[in-house]
DNA sequence: TGAAAGAGCAACCAAGGGGTTGCATTTCGT
DNA sequence: ACGAAATGCAACCCCTTGGTTGCTCTTTCA
């Protein structure tokens, strides 16, 4: 599965825990955030009209989500004349993934742990 | 690197779509709980008072964290005695990175479009 | 060149989130 | 039985968030 050796692997768990993860779970905690993340990640930058098309709500309200997911890193902006493009940027999903493989890793370690000191008694 | 068969990633694509993954990604989007699944995650059962030991928030404050991720399926709460003890619980853990699989798919599947179209050129 | 498309900026507002204090309740241990 | 420990509940406060409206600015293109 991982090609990664031990002390890749340790480093990589430690870095999991520094990092600041928290304001980029926070930014797919809403689904208005995730489904722009959807039509981003699936095909090419879109304006900003073209994202709020078919939504109920205001270009402006779309554009507060933008620069919400454009601060965690999730997205990219990039100006093209009289519009501004969002593109999909996948590091931080990567990281977010990463992440949650040390949450479950500790939690298969401690599961390890308790069966080992039951089978003790 | 999976023993999944076609239909079944097909089924688990789908579903990653439609359940409501926002009010999960919230949950984890706060450094104190963050940190108190960090504490959760890697050993047994804590109580309310255990939790809040060596933090500068107030019992009450911790409750509502506490409370916020039980509400999103990531712990749980068991009543023993004068004292809750709350677990951590790594189902919706499991669903969020099925979820950021899929995106990451889409997205490597949207990469792949591109350069297909670009060298049809 | 002038109208329309695409955005940015600022003010404003309602609602929710995070945190606290205060008090009541249940349970444990002596 | 009584005090201390562990919680629950409710009210309150402040600040952020999500959303809107109104205005201005730039770019496009006919």
């Amino acid at each position: 599965m991982s090609q990664r050796t031990r002390s890749q692997q340790r480093r990589s768990r430690t870095a999991a825990c520094r990092q600041p993860r928290a304001p980029i779970f926070a930014a797919l905690g809403d689904e208005v955030r995730l489904s722009l993340v959807a039509k981003l990640c699936s095909g090419r930058p879109h304006s900003i009209s073209k994202l709020t098309e078919g939504s109920k709500l205001t270009r402006q309200a779309i554009t507060k989500h933008l620069r919400v997911l454009e601060t965690a890193g999730i997205v990219r902006s990039v100006h093209k004349g009289r519009e501004t493009r969002f593109e999909f940027n996948p590091e931080p999903i990567a990281g977010m993934k990463q992440y949650l493989d040390f949450v479950s890793e500790q939690w298969d370690q401690a599961l390890a742990r308790l069966k080992s000191f039951v089978e003790a008694e």
